[in-house]
RNA sequence: GGUACCGUGGCCGAGUGGCUAGGCGGAGGUCUGCAAAACCUUACACAGCGGUUCGAAUCCGCUCGGUACCUCCA
């Protein structure tokens, strides 16, 4: 099979055709959260995009194996309590152990991700499961002689790599600059270089979270269990390497230079990076308090927040942007989101309601055509949501009488909407909340027999009573021509 | 200071040389006892200044404004 797919590579800054190092077979792993809290809005974002390549990535006849890892061996903070492991920190404030933590917030990161409708992946290792994997590609970094041990710490000698390497090919910096910028931090005194990361780090006594190794009893390096788990499962050379933008340097360009210290070569093919979420034009995230968990966004229980969104509108607002723009959240945009995706399900399920003409009046097979393009073009999402906006608009004007559809079109139009909506960007059919008992629905059918006899009759101030009655109960009546329909409002 | 990037109509957000993006909101209309909903139609844009070009939101330069990252937060 022929793939036109392009990826940007954000190592090359270049958009290129995307060629599997073995196909069908294609890698791919994206950096995970690290589970010392709930996950909010910056936490979906790159679960949804790498979801969407995921799914696309099958839909084009690939066997992807994707690995999502969980972060679950704290690091040190940046704050005030300097020199404190975040897990440790957690547990402490919390007097429970460290995995206790882990284990809970990994629960609530799944039931979040199944909200979202986000597809498991298909090996979600943790970096406390692959310490001895570790030890060992730090033992390794180290014969090559691209490391050195100091004070029961190991460390990664960035200058000694640079000459043989490039250091900085992924985020474009240059080592002479890296010289010149250098902040005051704790244990810098350890290092021959600002810019040398640990690939080791010995605990001190306030550290819970210690494991035992040829150097110290100590814990990993923070960038050390991407690369382990990355060429665990999926080999030393993969395809295709994800995570935020906000990853991409120092991270995943220390990624590189552990995998180029210890094996030679690079370890992904293709660099993805998605973009930040914004509140105000500013990045949310924890360091700057502006966060806004999805639960919070569920429940609607927060001070920015006019109302509850649902997880399928997260998702849809997440989806009209494109992966690599920024996106500015805001209740204005999100309630925007949430309209025209109920107008898309609307439009949707109106299909099977369309008498069938003997033949079209316009030509609906090239969307599909269309669709598939800007999926094409690295991910276009918001293209393809605007195809299908104006489909829609087609079906509308075929229910209005205004175009004609055939049997075959009906069909091929109802395929595009699963394939692109449902399946490949991955938005379901939300339960409308109906209450559908047999008795709720009997029940509403009376009361609007009742209502539908009263109009007959003309007696309107008995039809707006019930009509308003039910209104308070946030049950909402429209009267279209084929009679009185209800809903329950969200 | 360095690196990467952005600035599109009231809001969100596509688009990298010529052709309607799209959604929400606004306006007008259809439907309706009325209303709501739904649907249809429609107006409004490319930060500023120069340059290249037959032609630029799109390429180049400058100016202004904004964001992220710069190694111990992953």
């Amino acid at each position: 099979m022929e793939s036109k797919l392009r990826i940007y590579n954000s190592l090359t800054r270049k958009k290129e055709i995307f060629e599997p190092l073995d196909p069908p077979h294609v890698g791919m792993y994206v950096c995970g959260p690290t589970v010392y809290g709930d996950a909010h809005l910056g936490h979906a974002r790159p679960a949804i995009t790498f979801d969407v390549v995921f799914r696309y990535l099958m839909h084009l006849g690939n066997k992807v194996r994707y690995v999502r890892n969980i972060t679950d061996v704290g690091h040190l903070e940046n704050d005030a309590d300097e020199g404190e492991d975040k897990i440790t920190k957690k547990a402490r404030v919390e007097q429970l152990e460290p995995m206790e933590v882990v284990k809970y917030f990994t629960d609530r990161y799944h039931h979040n991700m199944d909200q979202l409708n986000v597809l498991h992946p298909s090996i979600e290792p943790t970096a406390s499961g692959h310490i001895i994997e570790q030890i060992e590609l730090a033992k390794a970094i180290l014969n090559n002689g691209y490391a050195y041990e100091k004070d029961g710490s190991v460390y990664f000698d960035v200058e000694k790599y640079n000459k043989a390497y490039h250091y900085g090919k992924l985020s474009g910096r240059k080592i002479e600059d890296l010289f010149q910028y250098t902040r005051e931090l704790s244990g810098q005194k350890e290092k021959r270089n600002s810019f040398d990361f640990a690939l080791w780090k010995k605990a001190d006594p306030k550290h819970i979270m210690h494991w035992p190794s040829p150097w110290s009893e100590g814990f990993p390096g923070w960038h050390l269990e991407c690369s382990v788990m990355s060429s665990k499962y999926l080999g030393e050379r993969f395809d295709i390497h994800g995570g935020g933008m906000d990853l991409l340097f120092p991270h995943h360009e220390c990624e590189i230079a552990q995998s180029n210290a210890a094996t030679g070569h690079d370890p992904a093919k293709y660099w993805m990076h998605n973009n930040l979420i914004t509140v105000h034009g500013q990045k949310m995230g924890k360091s700057l308090n502006n966060f806004i968990t999805l639960n919070e966004f569920f429940s609607g229980e927060h001070e920015s927040l006019d109302r509850a969104y649902s997880p399928m509108t997260i998702r849809f607002f997440i989806l009209q942007a494109h992966y690599r723009s920024t996106l500015d959240f805001s209740n204005e945009a999100l309630s925007a989101a949430e309209k025209g995706m109920n107008r898309l399900l609307d439009t949707y399920h109106l299909i099977k309601e369309i008498a069938p003409a003997s033949q079209s009046s316009v030509d609906i097979r090239k969307f599909a055509e269309m669709c598939k393009e800007a999926m094409d073009d690295d991910f276009n999402t918001p293209i393809v949501l605007a195809h299908l906006f104006d489909l829609s608009k087609i079906i509308n004007q075929a229910n209005d009488g205004k175009e004609n559809l055939s049997a075959d079109d009906l069909e091929f139009t109802g395929n595009i909407f699963t394939t692109y909506l449902f399946e490949l960007l991955g938005i379901k059919k939300e339960d409308k909340n109906t209450g559908d008992t047999a008795l709720f629905g009997g029940l509403m059918d009376t009361i609007l027999k009742i209502r539908e006899e009263a109009k007959k009759k003309k007696d309107y101030s008995t039809a707006d009573y019930i009509r308003d009655e039910l209104n308070k109960l946030n049950i909402l009546i429209k009267d279209t021509k084929d009679g009185a329909t209800w809903e329950i409002k969200k």
